[in-house]
RNA sequence: GCCGGUAUCGUCUAGGGGUCAGGACACGUGGUUCUCAGCCACGGGACCGGGGUUCGAAUCCCCGUACCGGUACCA
């Protein structure tokens, strides 16, 4: 079983593409076949390496390793459509000769002209014809003469194309819809029906699996493998990914492409789990599923037939799983240019990363993204009693006579004693203010908060407390920005009641 | 216009001639004796419409409707 993605190197990778290359490799993993990756870039005013290079690196990030392909190579190369024009230039070639395609000089202007006209009489619009009935010696000779040709293919008049959709079952085309196609521009530069056909051949590819805007292209595309005499392979057309009012994905809803999930700080295992799940089920209720597990579950008969809106929310609901089940160093290293852009860490020791490794997860408990890690840590390594008291909420909570004394008791409890290295320690500390002052549950804690992070929110105390007295201890060479300790905390809190 | 595809809670879906139409995300309420998140419990919420076949239709058939795609020298 050999199967292929081939993207257009035109721009980012969209998430409804990267949809499609997943169903590919599952595909292929599921059934010890082969992935290969495939350049369209016949579209050569649009196509870049840039793109191509960004491609290549969404791909490798999601885990979507291909066995075939652009930059690993293959023995059914090249791999980039530019690079394999002698190819189609001989398919075509033996095309002509056998008169099943012909050239056309109609100019644009003309076949403008020609579907206006159709369209206005209610017909479909479709190339009369024309140039078929120049015949070939004459073609040829003002070809030579360097008249401007296309390449068209001679769709046989009568009949249909009847082929079977892994997915959708059979589907039938009435060849009197479809005209004379274009096989090669003018430029010598193929058009997508005649390039996908010869590489998908040439490649060996066995099962096509790509999205539904396609499936009216299939039919042009199946009168060419029997005009070579080739036995197409098995199509799968799947349906697209649309927004949350039901138009097609695009920016204005917010993040498309993979680069940008990435960006924002969503695991690639999340990503391609919901991926998975966006028109397909493996069936029982499971749904947290990793890639190699879908691999070993993904059926072609299992996915649906109907769009699928892009549902944020639950993409956010499977990175919080994944982001609670990740490795803490893995964590540290991902969360690490989120932190640096804040400015409170450069050039991290040894010892950084593994304090980093100890904080990141605790932050990872309660996020959606890794973007939202310096919101969390903030506490650590941009504390500040003065901007907390700043604030009116959490002035007047503190003011509050209770609170007042929860805080002062603190900041004296500390002054003497040793760091709350861990949980015990601080819970030690905690009920020592609270047989000083009378204060329990949320009237003891929620001060201790406010002095000890300067937010009314985040991190459990009896974690975040051990983590700020840790970042205070970490050594002078540190590229982390100092951590004031409890007792300087409390201390500085409480000077400012 | 023509051709093709699709239609179950807001969303992703399971199921499929007789079911209390199941699950997940989201949402609401309560609990977890600091908060947010999480977790637990409970709750509201769906078979596009109209005909037909049938004892019985969400399921089968027909006709609509809506949405998506195609109708390129773009893929």
């Amino acid at each position: 079983m050999r199967l292929r993605f081939a993207p257009s190197p035109t721009g980012q990778l969209h998430v409804g593409n990267a949809r499609t290359a997943l169903f590919n490799w599952l595909m292929a993993r599921r059934h010890g076949g082969t992935f290969i990756l495939r350049i369209e870039d016949t579209d050569v005013d649009r196509s870049t390496r840039e793109s191509e290079r960004a491609i290549l690196e969404d791909l490798r990030w999601m885990g979507l390793e291909w066995n075939e392909g652009v930059e690993v190579g293959g023995d059914k190369g090249p791999y980039r459509q530019t690079e394999r024009l002698d190819l189609y230039r001989a398919h075509a070639r033996e095309l002509i000769d056998q008169e099943k395609a012909y050239y056309c000089f109609c100019s644009p202007e003309t076949l403008e002209a020609d579907r206006q006209a159709a369209l206005e009489a209610g017909r479909p619009p479709m190339y009369p014809g024309t140039c078929g009935r120049i015949p070939a010696s004459e073609a040829r000779r003002r070809v030579e003469a360097g008249e401007p040709a296309v390449i068209r293919f001679r769709v046989p008049k009568a009949g249909e194309v009847p082929f079977t959709d892994l997915v959708r079952g059979p589907i039938w085309f009435d060849l009197d819809v479809i005209g004379d196609f274009v096989l090669v521009r003018s430029g010598g530069i193929p058009a997508y029906n005649f390039a996908v056909v010869v590489d998908d051949k040439l490649m060996e590819i066995t099962h096509v699996i790509r999205g539904e805007d396609h499936i009216s292209n299939t039919p042009r595309q199946v009168l060419l493998y029997e005009a070579f005499g080739w036995k197409p392979p098995a199509f799968a057309h799947v349906s697209l990914v649309m927004g949350p009012d039901h138009s097609p994905l695009s920016k204005r809803h917010g993040a498309t492409s993979v680069a940008e999930f990435r960006a924002r700080g969503y695991l690639p295992e999340a990503l391609t789990n919901y991926l998975a799940l966006l028109g397909w089920s493996p069936g029982d209720g499971d749904e947290l599923l990793p890639l190699d597990e879908l691999a070993l579950r993904f059926r072609l008969e299992d996915v649906g037939h109907s769009a699928g809106v892009f549902d944020v929310e639950k993409l956010a609901w499977a990175n919080r799983h994944y982001l609670r089940a990740a490795d803490p160093g893995r964590l540290a290293r991902l969360a690490l240019p989120y932190m640096e852009r804040e400015g409170w860490l450069s050039e991290p020791t040894d010892e950084d990363l593994a304090y980093l490794a100890r904080v990141v997860p605790l932050a990872a408990a309660s996020i959606d993204r890794l973007d939202q890690v310096p919101a969390r840590l903030r506490f650590l390594f941009d504390y500040s009693a003065e901007r907390a008291l700043a604030d009116p909420t959490i002035r007047a909570e503190a003011f509050e006579p209770g609170a007042r004394a929860v805080i002062v008791a603190l900041a004296d409890e500390l002054r003497s004693g040793d760091r709350l290295r861990d949980r015990d320690a601080f819970r030690a500390a905690a009920a020592r203010v609270r047989e000083r002052t009378g204060q329990k549950g949320k009237a003891l804690f929620h001060p201790t908060r406010l002095a000890l992070t300067g937010e009314s929110e985040g991190v459990e105390l009896d974690l975040a407390v051990p983590a700020l007295e840790a970042g205070a201890e970490l050594k002078p060479d540190s590229g982390i920005r100092r951590i004031p300790g409890a007792k300087e905390r409390a201390a500085a809190f409480a000077s400012r009641l």
